[in-house]
DNA sequence: GTTTATGCAAATTCTTTGCAATACT
DNA sequence: AGTATTGCAAAGAATTTGCATAAAC
């Protein structure tokens, strides 16, 4: 299936990389006007898919996005940490990789590790 | 605020106890029949309240349950990751203690590690 | 001119809540 | 009697989907 480059990509893109950590649905949505919910959840799945954007489920059950930046080509790197504050809802990396030993014939897919408490400017 | 020792709670205790590894609000009620959807996750999150058990969300974003086995009185210490079988829906603890260093000034309130892929019998 | 992308509305799924009725203690 | 617990129905929040229209290539 052939790509085409929107609007709408392109505004979703420039805010998650002028943001710089992950940003949520909602936070996409009050920095773009103009675009339907559906075509943001369309366009931020589709960013998953062509592995240029990075799925993380929060501890709240709701997901972030948040570039690709240290992934080189095919080869995902995301096995770090995020922590989410509770209070203001930023969500950012943290130092750190992490290395998860599966039981044998495991097989890994996805890697998702949150912490959530209070950053340092909502202590 | 007391606590009363009602057959709903009964039921979702031994549920949890017998099956040995965390479950979904689904997983517990396809076990438990004659009691209502919401009365099962009150009791979930008046065990969560309690400290009994402990709420892992899922890379799925759901919630799962279990049990703190190894938890001392007050102390708990669910710095593990938990395995999703993306296949059949089992989430299962992993071993290993992790230990996610936050920058200064952070305050960590909650951990929740979990990988998902493909487990031993669904490979 | 095809095919992908969008908007809109509606549907899904998971979870919570208000409230009156019920059951412990 | 007094208060925690329940059922029922309804509300809520997050995300997805069907379909006809619009926009890319």
């Amino acid at each position: 299936m052939k790509r085409r480059n929107t609007a709408s990509k392109q505004q979703v893109l420039n805010t998650l990389k002028s943001y710089g950590s992950a940003m949520s649905h909602d936070m996409i949505t009050s920095e773009i006007t103009g675009f339907d919910r559906a075509t943001i959840y369309r366009v931020l799945n589709r960013f998953c898919d062509d592995g240029i954007v990075h799925r993380i489920v929060g501890d709240d059950g709701k997901q972030y996005f948040a570039l690709c930046i240290n992934c080189a080509e095919k080869k995902h790197k995301h096995n770090h940490f995020h922590f989410r504050c509770t209070q203001c809802g930023k969500v950012e990396c943290l130092q750190g990789e992490i290395k998860v030993s599966l039981p044998v014939d495991y097989a890994l897919h996805n890697f998702n590790g949150v912490v959530s408490g209070l950053c340092s400017r909502c202590t």
